[in-house]
Formats: C-alpha cells, structure tokens, sequence
DNA sequence: TATTGACTTAAAGCTAACTTCAACAATTAC
DNA sequence: GTAATTGTTGAAGTTAGCTTTAAGTCAATA
C-alpha cells in the first residue's frame, strides 16, 4: 500500500480501474495519464486519476482513439483530472458524434436495403461506390465506430 | 489485354474494380479472390470474380472482418462466385447485423445519456462497466462496426 | 531490338492499442 | 533475513489490413 493514502500504487490504480498495470504504464507513456514516483522510483497515482483512467475507458467504448482522447483531455485546461463539470462537456460532444454514427449506419442501411433488392453491385455504379461510409478503406489501423472529423 | 475476353490481368480488374493490385493480390493470399495463371504466370481473373471483389468491399463497409467474410464466402456450395440470389441472402444477413449494431449504439446513447447527468463515472459502477459494448477491449486490430457474435 | 510498363515474389514496414518478455530493483510478508 | 510479490525498463511481439520495397520477369510498343 502506498505510504500516502491519497495516492495509489499501479498495482492498486490497476484493481480499482479495472485496467492491467501494462495498459496503465502505455497510457502514461501515450500522455493519458500521469503519476509521481516514490523513493524507489514506483508509480504512485493520485486518486483523481481515477476519474481520468474512466474517462478514457469510456471513450474507447464510444469509439474514440487514443488520439482523440488525448485531444479531448488536453482541451482540459492545465490539463486537469476531469471535473463533473468537465466530463459534462465531453460526454455531450462525444454523444452528438454517437448521434451522428448511428445516422450513417442507418443511411447505410437503407442504402444496403435497396441494393438487396437490385442485386446490381456493379462495382462503380452501385451506392455502395458512391462516396461516403468508406470506413474499410481510411487506411490501416483500428476503424471507428465514431469519428472526429473524416479529413482534416 | 488478356487474351481471352473472359479473363482480366491483375491490372485491369484493378482498373474496374477500384481495388489496387496490391490489395488484390493480398485478397488472393487470404483466399478471398482466385485466380489462373498466364503462360507467362501472370495472374487471370474471370470476368465473374469482379462480383465477387464487389461483395467483399460493401461487406468490408459494412464493417465485417477479411475473416468474416471469408466464413460467409466459403459457405458458398463450391466456393463460387456469387449469384445475385447468393448475394440477397448475405447482404439479408448482413443487414440483421447492421441492425444490431444499430441498436447496440442507440443502447450505448441511452447509458451515455444517463451518464451525462449523473456524472458518476465511478469506474465500477458505472453503466459502462456493468457489461456489453467493451469492443475497445477485444484485443488488439480493428474494431469492428459489426460483429458476427461477441464471442465465438 | 530495345525500352517502357505491367507483372511476379517474399519480406519488411505501417498504425493502433496493447501484451509479453527479459533482466533487474523495491516492498512486503513471514 | 530471506523469499515472494510487486514494481521498473526498453524492446519485441500481436492482429488487421494493407502498402512498400527490392529484385527480377513478361508483354507491348516504337
């Protein structure tokens, strides 16, 4: 246990969040999280990081990258643990990007809906090929079940 | 040009397909696409496997896996190329599971609504800790906009 | 015939988000 | 005190879906 009460050590951090000591360490190092260390060069994480590890677990849940999470924390300013307050504003922007995934899905549903009719798939011609909802083709890496912005 | 009419070189069911050669020649080595070889062992692909590339872009913009939908190609009797009738019974299918995703976001908006208010976020008690919707934490490589079931 | 351009291969590289490994140090439990 | 547990590090491995590279072959054109 760690000597200081408010603070917790990666083992501990890592029970309570429910997140492996490894994947704690990597969100360190990607800037997600931060800790201090103890005498002995240990980890120890201040209790409010807590708050901040689950904000980024739900995030994932949503569909963001890392990269978007860490956008969005640094956007907190001084890059502070999130308040209630703070975790308001972003929960609110990520659910209007959840409102704008399930829009596409379901355009891409009716689109879906009148090729199973055509039966066409002629390549070029067929909505499918007609711009948008080419997620497969964003290059590699994980695809988004939500999406900042496509380009830019 | 290919000799004979029926079959397309590498390049030019690339042409039509809107699918590099790289990728394609990779869809080969996945056993997704075949094809026969040239005097000269270039490849030759037959008119009809351009459905069949067809299918598996819209597939793959659905959200479906290579592995996906290489299962639901080779249920095809003989591995055949897609008929029009084979495609109504996959995109029909598909579209159940586009239906589910659908579903399983709107699910996820209700709980982020809740969340919203309350602003918990108390790791283990939160909503979004109580069970489904974890497709961040299914290991590493993509993650999905549909899945064929959660578990195997 | 010579030169492009299209094609062949295996192998390595890329991104994301981790996990695993190896080798060693600090803490804790007995 | 010593053994077990927990922690530290950097580097390599994993999966998906490709792309890139290198080094050489085939085909079409001037």
């Amino acid at each position: 246990m760690a000597t200081v009460e408010k603070y917790l050590t990666i083992g501990e951090a890592s029970k309570r969040s429910g997140v492996p000591t490894t994947t704690l360490r990597f969100y360190e190092k990607r800037g997600l999280i931060r800790s201090i260390r103890s005498d002995g060069n240990h980890r120890l994480y201040h209790r409010e990081m807590l708050r901040r590890i689950s904000v980024v677990r739900v995030a994932q849940t949503l569909g963001l990258t890392l990269s978007e999470i860490s956008n969005a924390l640094s956007d907190l300013p001084d890059q502070r643990t999130p308040t209630k307050r703070d975790w308001e504003r972003l929960s609110k922007r990520w659910r209007k990007q959840l409102d704008e995934r399930i829009a596409q899905l379901q355009r891409m549903r009716e689109k879906l809906d009148r090729c199973i009719g055509c039966g066409c798939l002629s390549l070029k011609s067929c909505a499918f090929y007609n711009r948008e909802d080419h997620y497969a083709e964003l290059g590699s890496g994980p695809q988004l079940l939500l999406h900042e912005t496509p380009d830019a």
